[in-house]
DNA sequence: ATTAGCACTCGATGAATAGGAGTGCTAATA
DNA sequence: TATTAGCACTCCTATTCATCGAGTGCTAAT
């Protein structure tokens, strides 16, 4: 199972070789192209002995071979070499990340467009969970008769709002009550335990009002951890340059994956436990994706794990470079939510 | 350029076989298959005329005639049935629309779900355009040093809200004045001339907060009429079924297009000056939607025109079920709409 | 251990062919 | 005069077959 080093130098570059081209890598382009000094008849043995241990794959006996997943990983954990971000990737991502003061959504949105810009793969983003967060200010705001706005505030400074209905009898003074006495009472509270403080802890004037407390509360814990949360894809008519899905029917399983958001939110969920992660073909859980590999990250306020991101593309993918670039969007991206949160100086 | 009664059925027939089998319609099939009784010979001699006024094409000399473009647009107005909507589809739209009452977005998202779950085609839904709308209420909520949200409530009872920036000095008590002062002042005027009527108008006790109210008034614009409103797409992937799409080179046009959703928001706001439009092929503005067909409506609530919605197919498209089922859902998502913010009665 | 040489495999490419759906035209028919 | 049967013709589609060449595995020589 170990590898000298001479065989690992010409798997790196099968691998390189078959990045770029796509198509079957024989002995002989092996032999010419790199600087092994070696005939095309070594490599051929040396090839034979990496396809025994499960490195390379033949499509047919008189094809070149290509790598195998298990080649991929072995890549990407210890071979390649770092890439590095150009001057020109780095404009091109400034030039979408032009996000207003106010609004997060716009951020995800246009991160996830710089990202499918500059790898040319699919981008996914997962918009901010706040269920780590805590509770800093609650705000009724009366509307009309019977119906209020809740809006809610958490400790890393995001506001999420929603209609709610409140009993006939409650005016705005009595909602500015509660609001005061909802922040006091609760501040600091983790946003995903405030249903459980709230039904525990209601007492004294707030009793009478419980039903429409615990109602607002389920409203709220919606809203701040919804189901369904609107994860950004960017770019999925990408993958369609790559040969790899130039029959249709190959392309459309992956769009057909990629379309039911819930995929991608579950692939994001699970990697948003992790600061980076890289998941190659048959690694990936979801049958339809497993000959995609999925690279993430996670941004964050502070220490604050948010959410996360990343890209998909064929396992034939530019893996240094977009890991480069998905490292640099991740400070880029973590800077700016902290900033646009916490920084007084700046403007827009 | 008039066309008997016999050669409208001619048409009428191969328009309908056209549209189930997507292949070249001959002579011989609508002799055999309608009632028409005329040998294929007569039938043959009918196509050439409709082929000379322009109803029909022909791919190359031995094939049958499909329809032109015009053909589609004489069906549509004077030849189709009009279909019936299935207790089935009810049901599927049924099970699509379980909207919660205090989310407008997951009514738009869930819309368009079922839409492309019901026609098979590609379904797109603008959220509502507020600038017609007018100004109900706006509340300023301190959040804290230097930032407060702002909230803004218009007559059709829809709420949005920004993070803005306030003074230093600037404190509770004072942005609830500001709040019921502008309240009170600008009701009723639309939101879209809001930021002119402030300019104008700012006066007394107003005057020294001037560039904070105008930067506030701004982002209210903003917010309200985005350049880029989240247009919501559902079963792009649809279209990958249809034989006009096995091309990939097709297929990648197609999705391009509609990716960028800005064409799909010039699109829709077009359309919304309408109640009810039908574009086919060629009538696009848009190149790379000359081979598709796009029905829209537009919904409301009341008398007042919020956004529109529709679906893209190929020209070749089941133009009465579409009709059907887009007028179904226009009155369906008018009266949802309607009731979230009316209807105090009914439960969730 | 490496390499030159060679027979062999197998997909890709392209020409040739047959098949068939559909047409337009003509002449016969009601 | 309108309709139709009949027939030659067109042109797409599918299939077959041969050729080509990139690449391999193996063997024997270095």
């Amino acid at each position: 199972m170990e590898l000298d080093a001479r065989k690992l130098g010409i798997l790196k570059a099968i691998i390189d070789e078959y990045i770029l081209s796509a198509s079957p890598v024989g002995s002989r382009a092996i032999s010419k192209h790199n600087g092994f000094n070696l005939s095309s008849a070594t490599i051929r043995n040396e090839m034979a002995d990496l396809e025994e241990f499960g490195y390379l794959e033949q499509p047919h006996t008189s094809a070149g071979r290509i790598p195998s997943d298990k080649a991929y990983r072995l890549y990407v954990n210890q071979m390649m070499q770092k890439a590095s971000i150009s001057k020109d990737e780095v404009k091109l991502i400034r030039a979408h990340m032009t996000a207003k003061l106010d609004e997060v959504e716009t951020v995800m949105k246009q991160t996830a467009q710089a990202l499918s810009a500059v790898t040319h793969y699919t981008a996914m983003i997962m918009p901010p969970m706040l269920s780590a967060n805590r509770l800093r200010h609650i705000q009724l705001v009366p509307l009309r008769e019977g119906r209020a706005l809740v809006v809610v505030v958490t400790s890393a400074g995001f506001a999420r709002d929603a209609v709610i209905r409140v009993p006939e009898d409650m005016d705005a003074a009595e909602l500015e009550r509660i609001s005061r006495i909802m922040t006091e009472r609760f501040r600091d509270c983790r946003m995903d335990h405030i249903g459980e403080r709230v039904s525990q802890e209601i007492s004294g004037e707030l009793y009478e009002r419980r039903v429409f407390l615990n109602s607002m509360v389920e409203t709220i814990e919606r809203k701040i951890a919804p189901e369904n949360p609107n994860v950004q894809l960017s770019g999925a008519t990408n993958m369609l340059h790559y040969p790899e899905y130039s029959d249709v029917n190959k392309a459309k399983m992956f769009l057909t994956a990629v379309e039911g958001r819930n995929t991608l939110y579950e692939l994001l969920k699970r990697a948003s436990k992790l600061e980076f992660s890289i998941t190659i073909g048959d690694e990936n859980e979801n049958e339809m994706l497993k000959d995609c590999s999925i690279v993430t990250a996670t941004y964050q306020i502070g220490d604050e794990p948010l959410g996360s991101f990343g890209i998909i593309g064929p396992t034939r993918m530019h893996y240094n470079k977009v890991i480069t670039v998905i490292d640099y969007m991740r400070r880029c991206l973590s800077e700016m939510l902290t900033e646009e949160i916490d920084d007084d100086s700046a403007d827009r």
